[in-house]
DNA sequence: GCAGCTTGATTTGGATCCAATTCTTCGAAG
DNA sequence: CTTCGAAGAATTGGATCCAAATCAAGCTGC
């Protein structure tokens, strides 16, 4: 109870200090190529010099800080080229992962999460226009779908190598944004979304290997390169936090 | 002078120290599922826990190391199957930066150092059977070959990716494991690299980016999986030191 | 007036100390 | 003999202290 920030769980103290810094640099707190001091991060976060340092390192190996020469680090840059990168690697990443899932053939409960995930998506989508209340259901129902895939890889290294890449502003599979004021070409998308999960679903099925990965890889791109396509604003790095969810 | 250890060139203290235990993980020290204690690790450094504590974090996220509940860490295992997965994401990540840098066009600087380290490759292979003092000559050549390609993405956010997948037992381009008692056969597996780096600038050059990547896929394969097709000892993981070289 | 040096202040890295948590082992009861 | 419990030991996380390095400003000399 010692930090009492707003939807803080308060988990690990370790864990959750590079949580609440990740926060604050997606929101923009810090902006980019501010020099962080310790001392002064130490007090923001009301702890000591000693879990920032260890924070920082975490966070520099995130990509997240650079190291300034030997006087600490300074908050990183993205462009847009940048954030284009991580989603393009996230795309390669999570490609890899589904095509030797295609490779090796889904288990019976991989395959029935799969299916579940597109019926819950249907089940959204036919409800007609979405709600704001919708959007966190779509988002668990992604995440559910990304995750068999990744795990599907049938190794940890992918996976870790996806949870590295994660941390990078819009790399995340999660990280579809969404304009309130503009629901209904939100739907437009999120349809287009459950359309390729049901295409990779179906070359999944079938071991299509190199179908699967090209459709994966594609679909990565739905977050922040199909914006304008759809109507919308385009995705603005890092952290200008207009209207973005997780 | 703290640390007489031989070829540490003392740079800076705390990456070093990191290098260090990645040295000691990969010669076997620490087997893997031993649990490291801070204490112990600490005194063989010569050093206070406190920048061992450091060390582990970067060398958890690298996913060497593996939390072990809230009682420190364990040495990370690694199964063929998970060096076999680092060894194709290198690929996927390579093949991206290549195909990124084929579309976009490369500059005639980095074409001059490609074809350069054709070149270098050529007179290497041409002198016959190789000997001991050439795979340091190849290392370095390739190394700038392998680095010209990652630059080549225009973004750190690939070169990060890959560099912190390069940390992983033989997932790195300079990775090629030499067995001393059979030269001429490795010779062979060096011509057959020399003949994919030529192929890759050549689909490079025509700005052909689906043909680079499949070829940077297929080329990182070279480091483990073409020892059999070649008489050659299968690689043994983690750091079982038979004759590996880097 | 400007350049170079020196001194001071700020900041990071390392070491040590203390608290909190967890594992272990010893003991007792069923 | 097994199992549950409690006390002790070990280990990690956090805080504070000290040294070393770096940046900044001021001073002296040319």
């Amino acid at each position: 109870m010692k930090t009492p920030g707003p939807g803080t769980p308060a988990g690990d103290p370790a864990a959750s200090l590079v949580a609440q810094l990740r926060r604050w640099l997606a929101e923009g707190r810090y902006p980019a190529g501010t020099r962080l001091a310790e001392e002064a991060v130490a007090q923001d976060l009301g702890v000591s010099r000693t879990p920032v340092r260890l924070a920082f390192r975490t966070l520099a190996q995130e990509g997240l800080l650079e190291s300034a020469g030997k006087r600490g680090f300074v908050v990183r840059s993205f462009s847009t080229a940048d954030v284009r990168c991580a989603v393009e690697v996230r795309g390669v990443l999570e490609g890899l992962a589904a095509r030797r899932l295609a490779e090796r053939g889904a288990t019976a409960e991989e395959r029935g999460v799969l299916q579940q995930c597109l019926a819950d998506g249907d089940a959204l989508l036919s409800r007609g226009p979405l709600a704001a209340a919708d959007v966190a259901c779509w988002s668990a129902l992604n995440a559910r779908f990304h995750a068999t895939l990744v795990a599907g890889a049938g190794s940890r290294v992918v996976a870790d190598a996806i949870a590295r890449n994660d941390h990078l502003p819009f790399a995340s599979a999660d990280s579809i944004t969404f304009q309130v004021e503009a629901l209904s070409r939100e739907t437009m998308k999120l349809q287009a979304a459950q359309l390729q999960h049901r295409l990779i679903v179906d070359a999944l099925l079938a071991r299509e290997g190199a179908r699967v990965e090209a459709l994966v890889r594609e679909h990565a791109l739905i977050g922040v390169h199909y914006a304008p396509l759809f109507g919308l604003q385009p995705v603005t790095a890092p952290g200008a936090a207009a209207d973005t969810l997780r």
